[in-house]
DNA sequence: CGGAATTAACTTGACGTCAAGATATTTTTC
DNA sequence: GAAAAATATCTTGACGTCAAGTTAATTCCG
């Protein structure tokens, strides 16, 4: 009986014309996100990043050499908005961990890149990182944590 | 190759060094949870609601007569913190959908109660919720669901 | 009883996000 | 080769959230 059992019972009480069923997987992904991200945030808070600029720093590091990408593409790979790009490119050009250039073969784009500063802190950042996640997962054995993996591509299949 | 198959494999080519699995399971728990918010936020949208006002009154509703809590108490129901609830409340009272009034068992605090116009919106909204929950959740068949849940259940115990 | 500690809720200031719209540039079309 | 359409990015304004600090009231104890 853990919290989000709880609010199936109320609304089973309150309202038992509605089949929660699906209210009680959602919950549980929202809450189980909820603290994950708190998580998270602690250790990029540890190389002065917030989830908003480890993801940005993230994605150009893992596009390789040269470490280089367009807002454009930058927008796509993180589920953002233009606006909410232009604000996190702005504060990352601001720390000297991106720098904005021109696109040469395009005059209405630009090209972020990382700049060293900015590659040697997500290189460490990532490496914290993924050790953080490996042990917000523990509480999972290797079988539940591929059988999770393959029911969230299930149905995230569904929305891309 | 969904999505996240792509990152994962950016990262392996760039950073062997990192056992990249956990990334994997969070990174479609996170996409997930987007597409699922942004879908839940169109229907909120229909009642003149969002997530977070969508929250506050349906935690009012099916606390069960007399409609009503303390701050505190649905502070500690929805994992947001006395500032951002405040606010919540704020914009609720003005919208006539919830009452503030003074309790008089502690001068302290305050009792949230819904009007009836409150509870007469949320009742409408959370039946459309629900019936939008089923139809996001419709990839999955009912195995599946049933398995998701206990593995997310399980994974969530180990923070609350 | 009366001061210290605690509790409840609000206020302030800083961020992150989005939708809608603006600007500049490129591509398409006739 | 212009005008029209599309594209890339930035700007603006409105919200939601949190951390830290404030105010007021209650509870704990010596």
């Amino acid at each position: 009986m853990d919290h989000v059992d709880s609010i199936l019972a109320e609304w089973q009480a309150e309202r038992p014309d509605l089949d929660a069923m699906p209210m009680g997987v959602m919950g549980r992904l929202k809450r189980l996100q909820v603290h994950l991200a708190r998580n998270l945030e602690a250790v990029f808070a540890r190389y002065g990043l917030n989830a908003a600029s480890f993801d940005v720093l993230a994605t150009l590091r893992r596009s390789g050499a040269p470490y280089a990408l367009s807002p454009s593409a930058l927008m796509d790979r993180t589920m953002v908005t233009s606006g909410t790009m232009t604000n996190r490119l702005d504060r990352l050009e601001a720390a000297g961990l991106i720098a904005r250039r021109r696109n040469p073969e395009d005059g209405r784009g630009f090209v972020i890149a990382l700049t060293d500063k900015g590659f040697s802190l997500i290189d460490k950042a990532v490496t914290a990182h993924v050790e953080n996640q490996h042990k917000l997962i523990a509480a999972l054995d290797p079988a539940e944590r591929a059988a999770l993996d393959a029911l969230l591509a299930r149905w995230l299949a569904a929305f891309e």
